[in-house]
DNA sequence: ACCTCCGGTTGAAAGGTTTCAACTTCCGGA
DNA sequence: TCCGGAAGTTGAAACCTTTCAACCGGAGGT
């Protein structure tokens, strides 16, 4: 009751119950192996000593833990928090424990965590990496920890990834604003060095010659400052319209836009992308490309999971459909 | 090279350096120890070898790791990521890795985490439990792993504790109602079970006597189905004014009542709380009650590390003062 | 020539759990 | 009465790293 002496182990306990060893460790793994009164001798024994298992040393003997990890871009971002939910979703039924970690868009940051968790003998890694083609990625792979992509995919490797294809979504955008009658169209995002955003506006060019404006990272403050430089133009030649890479940017630029009297979608219509839940709860609910968030977390886990557990594994790249909800922020057509 | 026969361990790179094993953890502990050509012949023989270090055997020897974890309540909330991120920033100069774990509101799923992390033998624990009188929690804290309750308070209990004054924050949401010159007020918040809401709106109280709204959850969608309840009062009586008890609540109603045709702020002003990134992103910026998230998630791994190393560690309850950040959706005096 | 000290290196022990082959009891059947 | 077998229990070995006292050979001092 009172001796923490420092914590009791198997050993205390099978003492203190008057069994041996292999027996208290088979009243953790194996119960129905143990007579009932045995069984409830040793649990009583455990209950006075507050035993509590090791893990480290239940692991150094099983080879490796029950645990994954999803090392995220960026947690303040909704999009990844429910790609994180649809990871646990699969995850669960399989009793594994999600660990999230934010590497906070910082390579070495990224990198720390992943060498921990490899140390961590963990079941496996998901990662949205700052950089897909990081070698540090395929050497963890290489040296056998499973290992899936989410919302990114790695050229010329072989390597399970789950994606969107961000070509489409970023044409489904434009084309969208074409068929609302605009002329003059804005793309803003960046910076260039993120796969999405090169793709998104590869598809967005794919359908009209959009004017770039190029933002330093997708955040809401960089959106203001987007509004800022397009409010900024003279009417005759600025934009009608602007698609935003992501929705956080979109909505800096509504509300840039609302506060310096640019009327949406009137004078400006914008299209936002990921659909997360604050943009259908913006007061000018926004128009954006969705992507299937969570079934992209759940189809993750479940390419890690079979990775990690079937000896006939198969790598797959699955790419969904980007979908396009028209809200307010893009009226009706002119 | 290729012998993913399974993970070489430091015996392995013992042999293969032509040293002896304790050389080689010299090598990894205590770099300085080891003649030059030694570690040279030993850090090679690493690389050919892909050695990975086995944290849990590690683990063992040492008695503790070096992370800590955060049990939050709400992963999708951006309060609590941004509570994380103050977490991080006080942990990574301390050497410790952060894992995040969701609870997402439900009992089993912490105690889920908590069991395993205690196990992990991790170097404490933060935690937004759903019920700070849980006596897992004491348990837990009373086994010797050091626990920091981050925005919420036990009563009674010797622990520490970081938090927001919530009566305080509700007394200023209806402070500013009332100078802007509103007299009948509606508060939106549930369920009771959570202290938050109980607080802010103790704190309402002590300024005014307001129409309570009952809400199934914190969320946006609760935040609607509010707004459809409010905005579907005969006008004689409808409130003119709203404080919801969280930003979430608030967006919703926002976006319920101006696609409604209910005018923000003429015919309807709202507070928020939280002050979200969003809530200032709205295009009907968003009146709120500003607590410090990220200086929450400083001070609170602050006390964990000083909980787990310092050995004249006292237990504090730290309480922060929120603060009214106004904004349009409360306009000017009526 | 002897002793001491020191940098460098060694090997055994410890840490807590799980596994597994071996052992003990006890019961029913022959 | 003896035997076979099932049910329950045991204890040693293995998992991999770290620590630490002991060891070795050589340089410097006396």
């Amino acid at each position: 009751m009172l001796e923490p002496t420092r914590s009791a182990g198997v050993k205390d306990v099978a003492a203190r119950a008057g069994v041996s060893l292999g027996t208290v460790s088979n009243v953790l793994n194996r119960p129905d192996r143990v007579s009932a009164a045995t069984r409830l001798r040793v649990e009583h024994a455990m209950a006075e000593l507050g035993f509590v298992r090791n893990e480290s040393a239940r692991q150094l003997r099983a080879g490796r833990s029950s645990t994954i990890a999803y090392v995220m871009l960026d947690a303040t971002n909704p999009f990844f928090t429910d790609v994180a939910q649809g990871i646990e979703d699969a995850a669960a039924p399989h009793d594994l424990s999600l660990y999230l970690c934010n590497s906070d868009n910082r390579p070495e940051r990224e990198l720390a965590y992943l060498t921990r968790l490899e140390q961590q003998r963990v079941q496996g890694v998901l990662v949205t990496p700052v950089d897909p083609a990081d070698p540090s990625l395929d050497a963890l792979a290489s040296r056998g920890t499973p290992l899936v992509l989410v919302d990114r995919v790695r050229e010329g490797v072989t390597r399970c990834s789950v994606a969107v294809d961000d070509v489409l979504g970023g044409r489904l955008a434009v084309e969208h604003l074409l068929d609302r009658g605009h002329e003059r169209i804005a793309f803003v995002g960046g910076p260039a060095s993120v796969g999405q955003v090169r793709d998104r506006l590869a598809g967005a060019r794919s359908a009209a010659d959009p004017l770039v404006i190029v933002t330093a990272a997708l955040t809401v403050a960089e959106g203001r400052g987007a509004g800022e430089r397009l409010n900024g133009m003279p009417s005759r030649t600025r934009p009608t319209a602007a698609f935003c890479a992501n929705d956080l940017l979109a909505l800096g630029l509504l509300q840039q836009s609302v506060s310096s009297g640019v009327r949406v979608p009137d004078d400006l219509a914008i299209v936002g992308y990921d659909d997360i839940d604050f943009a259908g709860a913006a007061a000018v609910p926004l128009t954006s490309v969705r992507q299937p968030r969570r079934e992209l977390g759940r189809t993750a886990a479940e390419l890690l999971v079979d990775e990690a557990t079937n000896p006939a594994h198969e790598h797959r790249q699955v790419i969904f459909t980007p979908e396009l909800v028209a809200r307010t922020s893009t009226g009706r057509r002119r």
